[in-house]
DNA sequence: TTGGTAGGGTTAAACGTTTAAGTTAATGTT
DNA sequence: AACATTAACTTAAACGTTTAACCCTACCAA
């Protein structure tokens, strides 16, 4: 192996030019001859130098090409969780097109300043747990774009998620019905359970509040009041939370036919516990997701949900990154209607 | 906002001390008073000083608290995995506990040497399907796992393939069962098909070539010889190339009655696409998977298959690097008997 | 001849730290 | 009193680039 790192004096000094002219044939190639350009790359070709160092390039220029993707929770989580790998996948395709690298950082880490220093901007999905963190993203001065939560003066992407969840429960909900919800991170609470009287959270306007706003207003235009004992709380959108809240659900007397769920992975794990129990979906139990997950499209009723497009999401975060937008942008949904209501 | 970032030369003039002890401060308490110390601390509190530039750390410590998780695929497709993105999730869930950060690496990208400089050492997961960049992996000389595959010199982290593959084919295979395979990257072809007289593709003892060695013998310790026209190529373990898989295999003739495949993706397909077709599994058809992901528990029949514990190799690959551990680990497996082969 | 311009370089000052080596004064030791 | 040790700092040289500013020579125009 090489003794020591090269570096570009080491170059000049056997070409004996200065090292000025050599980080120019790599970086800008109309400051010197097209024959001592070659000469010089030839000579780093030969003993090795693979070009300037980035670390140095990274203090020298103050830019990385590293866009940090700070997620709401912890990586773990997040790349299990469908909608969220999903927009991870937007995010890295459109980066990696644009030669960026991806940092991914934990939401649930400390604080976003071993970073700041040298990433070019930040991706934050989802609204941080932490406040601390939520705060420094706030001050801090790169570029920056929230995903699905809202931060003053920073650019965002956004859908709109109250007249979605109005649309899907509007389709679901008939005169009469018993309406629940299963909702996602309501109340300051690590277990699922009902919310009752406890104070909703309401931090960097959740899109979970807004759906729950939506889920009302459509459940109030049918002459409908969803008492706080039939909504419940799930700290996140996983199946073993799911499947706890569809058991309380199935099980409270009296049995609510209509059940509006903030993310499919709740809506399939309710259809799945109802069906397991002989349940008849959508007539005994009707049932609504959101998202438009994959998954969904296999299960059998097909689930009716809000289809909404987390690579589109991903995509135009990192394009908005890139490009300087500053703007709020409001991203499409799209109702799809399946066989867990009556049509 | 602050008119420029402030630096250790701004609070050290400040106080009318030099900039060593600033960055003593942060960085050897031992080296200064107790009481310098405070004082240095609450005035950087003060002027909303946070500590030592990363970017200048980097260069100067030569260490950047960043690891390179090098993945064989896309992001995209390495996210939306089951298998990839639990190994992720373990990586991640270490990294985070020793204060590291991760940065994730396209193997379909040209070239690491855009992050070689910066990074404190590479995880490599799975066999990069570019050859340079394999190289560049070989050649470069930061600490380096590689996972599912193996470079000379370079630590790694696998399983036995070949007997994992060997144990869950034996328990499938009877007497005079015609055996298919429904392969992953065997051979160097985009789409799904037979690989015949295709060559193989067995770059750094591909684990593919090592499964596929398990299952020939199982076989061959039952008489049966299985023809390469009885296995398939998939270029991915995606889901629509496994349904395409599917069908081939269910319609040939004659129909394999058993059908080895190389992830569970693969065989829930197979499984969906047999019961679609009103193929009594195991009567008819007897499938195997491997990997041993969530959704195989959720399947009926319950499939039987390998199980690895990607989370483990994950926690192993990142425990390996940064311990400098520099021998090659073998994880165990676990065979899952279920009720998609009789008992 | 004078002056202007362009091409192809060089010089040296950053970028913001860390750290080995040196200095000084205070404390302890014999 | 002489010397050794230690605590608490400071000095200054790295780390490996980039880039503004400068310098020279050749060429051209008038």
């Amino acid at each position: 192996m090489k003794k020591t790192k090269l570096t570009l004096k080491d170059v000049a000094q056997q070409l004996g030019v200065s090292t000025a002219t050599i980080s120019n044939a790599f970086n800008r190639p109309d400051q010197l001859s097209k024959g001592k350009r070659e000469e010089i790359l030839a000579q780093c070709e030969r003993i090795g130098y693979s070009g300037p160092n980035k670390a140095a390039q990274i203090l020298r220029k103050g830019t990385s090409n590293i866009v940090a993707l700070v997620l709401a929770d912890s990586i773990a989580y997040m790349v299990s969780d469908p909608v969220a790998s999903t927009f991870i996948k937007g995010v890295s395709t459109t980066l990696q097109q644009q030669g960026k690298h991806l940092l991914l950082y934990a939401g649930d880490s400390n604080s976003i300043l071993d970073v700041v220093d040298f990433v070019d901007g930040f991706i934050c999905y989802g609204a941080p747990r932490n406040y601390k963190l939520a705060q420094e993203i706030a001050a801090q001065s790169k570029p920056a774009i929230t995903v699905d939560f809202d931060i003053d003066d920073v650019p965002s992407i956004n859908i709109d998620n109250e007249n979605a969840a109005y649309e899907v429960a509007k389709a679901a909900i008939d005169e009469n019905d018993i309406v629940a919800i299963l909702g996602l991170r309501l109340i300051d609470s690590p277990t699922t359970c009902r919310i009752y009287d406890s104070p909703l959270i309401d931090v960097n306007s959740s899109i979970s509040h807004r759906r729950l706003d939506g889920y009302v207003r459509a459940a109030k235009e049918q002459g409908i009041e969803i008492n706080n004992e039939w909504i419940w709380h799930l700290p996140e959108s996983d199946r073993s939370y799911a499947r706890q809240a569809a058991k309380e659900v199935l099980m409270s007397s009296p049995r609510p036919n209509t059940v509006l769920c903030m993310s499919d992975i709740i809506a399939l794990e309710l259809l799945h516990s109802a069906l397991a129990m002989g349940i008849d979906v959508p007539n005994e139990l009707k049932i609504t997701g959101f998202d438009g997950i994959e998954e969904a499209d296999r299960a059998r009723p097909h689930l009716t949900t809000v289809c909404q497009s987390s690579v589109a999401k991903g995509e135009a975060a990192a394009n908005a990154l890139l490009s300087g937008e500053s703007r709020k942008q409001i991203l499409p949904f799209d109702l799809k209607l399946g066989e867990t209501i009556r049509s």
